[in-house]
DNA sequence: CGCACAATTGAAATTAATCAAACGATGTGG
DNA sequence: CCACATCGTTTGATTAATTTCAATTGTGCG
């Protein structure tokens, strides 16, 4: 299942060819794949590009399609009853928007560009269709991604509440490298393309917390971080960071936090 | 949908009959009350009653049914790759437990009774016949349950990092509260089944933290706790509490925390 | 260039955790 | 039936972590 180090690279990331791409361990994503293999005409649309700051939908929009991040950045974003506002992640190419839409009938949150991006658009009606032509497999793919997304909300939940604020940046930022990893891009040297801000509402810690902590483990030696430009420098000592043992990572790359756990 | 209010009893809670049980907004439930309905035999199988302590199944057991809490409570605990655990919720009677095992195939956490309690169980493989044969029905329905779960995580996630040690307890015995008065039983007296070490690692605090608090909201004339009695003296001013406004409260009835959200 | 916003830094205050101990209920075996 | 051990709970004192307040610096953009 799992396609990475096998040496087929994707060179145009605009073209849409998830058979080729390690990140589908997110399953919906091969309705995106198929029918494009399939030739389903229609299915998907492709939306012109967004700027920075723009919205892909808001919070109470009717529910209507399932979008796939081609290009930049998003993240997602609810809003309480009294006003409070809460990250709830950070989404790149590849990754799925719009699921949280399927029960209500309209979206309990808003996804929001963080820089210049663009998604494809899959029609839920669609969507439908081609899940009732071949149940067997559509059919599980969807609960299986949203039952995906509440084991990793589990994850999220745990690390949020019990590990140290130190530790949850550490982790969120291993999440991050492992993301890009995941697409093929350098898991050591990346943008972060959101505020500092929008980390510390995910993190659930203050901005200036946030930015001590940074400070923190770039003295340790483990990062060097220059506003949106990140550079792992010890990998292995911010794992150990991650879980709290200082020496000696016990945990496999790939099991830290996920901040693009719901969403 | 809402039928609080109705004048209907439900006298015999063995009885599995959801549909005139108000908690059927967990829109699932409907299989198992369609089902007897229906008259659909074999679909549902009652289980012996398990006693305190017991599990209804472990961390990476195989999955094979969704269950219905028939009586008692139980409580839903994750351990994760350290050895750490995290409880991820309570549940009572109607409660729909083992969703979380969809997608692996295995369940992802454990399941325990917090006293004497039963459940009936319903296999998925005959889930899915039926829905399979009633597609626009309960196709959707699973979906919009596991959905609903989501935006349920959402909120606790929200609850937990934003918010303060009091109101997280405030927004905690408020839903109880709620859910007691969905099941028909008193709002403001209850049993509070699970351990104050349970009530601490779910809400991500010390147990002494917790203990602290009980007594704190009792000498503000809150409530009233003694062991696992649960008396709310001042509803009101618990929503204040749990909002963070000491006075006035202004939230409606029903928005907190739901303790109930990720399982 | 300067404005507005984002990020950093420092000091003080607050919150919750930790350490340590006592208390209470429950259950067991003598 | 009572002493005893155990577990869960409560309480107090202390420590550590994080927030808050306040001020400064840096950056992007018109």
């Amino acid at each position: 299942m799992k396609l990475i180090n096998s040496g087929i690279s994707v060179s145009n990331i605009d073209k849409i060819s998830c058979r080729h791409c390690q990140t589908r361990k997110s399953c919906l994503m091969r309705v995106f794949s198929d029918s494009e293999a399939n030739n389903v005409e229609g299915l998907v649309t492709h939306e012109k590009p967004m700027r920075k700051g723009q919205n892909l939908f808001l919070q109470g929009d009717k529910f209507q399609s399932l979008y796939l991040v081609r290009s930049g950045s998003f993240k997602s974003c609810f809003t309480d009853e009294t006003g409070e506002r809460q990250v709830t992640g950070f989404h790149f190419s590849h990754d799925i928007l719009g699921i949280d839409g399927i029960d209500p009938g309209r979206h309990i949150r808003e996804v929001e560009a963080l820089e210049t991006s663009s998604v494809c658009t899959l029609p839920f009606q669609l969507f439908k269709e081609v899940s009732l032509r071949d149940n067997r497999g559509l059919y599980d793919e969807l609960i299986c991604n949203v039952s995906g997304m509440m084991s990793k909300a589990n994850h999220l939940l745990m690390t949020l509440t019990k590990i140290r604020a130190e530790q949850r940046l550490a982790s969120f930022l291993l999440d991050i490298s492992q993301s890009m990893y995941e697409r093929r891009q350098s898991p050591y040297e990346f943008k972060l393309p959101m505020a500092r801000y929008d980390i510390a509402n995910y993190l659930g810690l203050a901005v200036e917390t946030v930015s001590r902590l940074f400070k923190r483990l770039e003295e340790q030696g483990l990062i060097v971080a220059q506003r949106h430009r990140l550079h792992i420098v010890d990998i292995d000592g911010l794992h150990s960071m991650a879980t709290g043992a200082y020496l000696g990572s016990k945990v496999g790359y790939g099991e830290q936090l996920s901040c693009r756990s719901i969403g």
